[in-house]
DNA sequence: TTTATATGTTTGCTATAGAACGAATTCGTA
DNA sequence: TACGAATTCGTTCTATAGCAAACATATAAA
């Protein structure tokens, strides 16, 4: 038996016993005394014991006080935004009835979507955010069906070629998008090509787009344009938007669903 | 015999044994032993063993001293079992190598497994759990493809008719399976139905199948048979089992690893 | 050819582990 | 409390095995 190996098994034994004894090691690991002497002597320096006439006990570790951690969810709920996140998810829900067949594709707004779900019932929801899936088959009511594909880490979604492929097996009442451009002249957009590439395979098989938008980002283009404005059947936002907006989309037969709230928050 | 080779042999007595003697090494490959120490020089740089004088002992990243503290994530690490299901997924991380492509069905084990992969590099890893997925992804030298399906709120992974479709698209060099039971009679089983469908809808997209099993959990069989045992190349466990088994193993040609707790154990 | 890589041999040097023995300690008993 | 026996300890010494480094050889690649 190699040194290393009894060490690892006097710190085990230790670990168990909380005590050792020298006679008993060396009886043990048939080594004589003096080994495990110089055994124990080692773990001594390395802080683990505290060596005793005939032995040593375990050493009791000042814990480094790392209790803080155990952080429970990697969406950034304490980001600024979370409330208008919430607030627009609070006007989404009511647009999804019983029995629904939705796409929530990958998104904050459409994670708050999700857990708000289970006042639903029979809703099954397409989506390829993992939280998303999470959230929505917490319900036994209602169902998650997850779509397959490359992984990212930063959005906990899944994306590429097998996403695309199985987008095209299913055909959904309503898509819920949340983007990070509306305007007038470029229509919708959002910031990576990969939710560009997923929203566009998903936008010929669903009957109803709904859009999700902050207000903030009305009259912005993000990097990777999707399509006009008018695919869409709604457009849910946090914030009042102004009249030639109102009127532009009214024009347009979009509905528009703004958060009541925001006169109360009187922000902007 | 190449160097290459001889590493490769190298790899799996170790993984065998949990330790090798360069002198043994040096007799067994008939090499001399300068050849073997600077063999287990790269091993040691590979982060696979830990070299001592005489030889080398399996590395372990579960260091006894601190497997206390610092649990980290939602999967129930505070079961009994927890320790256990690291100490298998510490030996079958060793079969895992660089530019791999593998595929972690759902499960614990191999939950443990995908926290470890930062250790490697341009490992492509197909599973069917959330969970799993987001370890994987979480380096940027490995690549994550989730498979889509039903989400199952309870194993936060999916199954179902998308998820069998989806791994027909697949072909992995290395599949990894927790099983519920290993039984000379009956093979290998699992003990849901959907777990057992997918299982069966990877074995004949994968070269090699890794088993990996609770010592506590042979000699059973749970509800859903999967396969006989001869399908697997590699079995890994906690815990020694008995001789018959071992010899019944080493006629179908099946390898098994073992992590041995020596002295938890009692035996030396 | 040169160059690089893999392997073996030789040569001190070092690590390991046990034996010996005086010093320190524990402990039972007076 | 005191004292002696028994145990345990630390130190030194020794034999052995294992080690790294330097050098040598062979084989393959450029």
């Amino acid at each position: 038996m190699f040194a290393i190996e009894r060490i690892r098994i006097i710190k085990n034994y230790l670990l168990e016993k909380n005590k050792v004894s020298v006679n008993e090691l060396s009886k043990m690991l048939d080594v004589s005394e003096v080994t495990i002497r110089r055994d124990l002597e080692k773990l001594e320096e390395e802080g683990m014991l505290i060596r005793t006439h005939g032995g040593a006990v375990l050493k009791k570790q000042t814990n480094p006080s790392n209790s803080n951690n155990m952080k429970t969810k990697s969406t950034d709920s304490t980001s600024p935004y979370s409330d208008l996140y919430e607030e627009i998810a609070d006007i989404a829900i009511h647009i999804i009835e019983n029995g629904d067949v939705i796409m929530l594709a990958n998104g904050i707004i459409n994670y708050h979507i999700a857990k708000k779900l289970d006042q639903k019932k029979n809703v099954t929801v397409l989506t390829n955010d993992l939280l998303v899936s999470i959230e929505a088959s917490s319900s036994s009511s209602n169902k998650a069906v997850l779509l397959g594909g490359d992984v990212d880490y930063e959005t906990k979604a899944t994306f590429g070629a097998l996403t695309a492929m199985d987008i095209q097996k299913f055909y959904v009442n309503k898509v819920f998008i949340e983007v990070d451009g509306i305007d007038v002249d470029t229509g919708i957009s959002v910031s990576t090509i990969d939710k560009a590439n997923l929203i566009n395979s998903i936008l010929p098989n669903s009957k109803e787009k709904i859009i999700l938008c902050l207000g903030s980002n009305f009259n912005k283009t993000a990097f990777y344009n999707i399509s006009r404005l008018d695919i869409a059947e709604k457009i849910v936002t946090n914030s009042n938007i102004d009249n030639s907006y109102k009127e532009y989309l009214s024009q347009l037969g979009i509905q528009l669903y703004t958060s009541i709230n925001a006169v109360e928050r009187g922000n902007i």
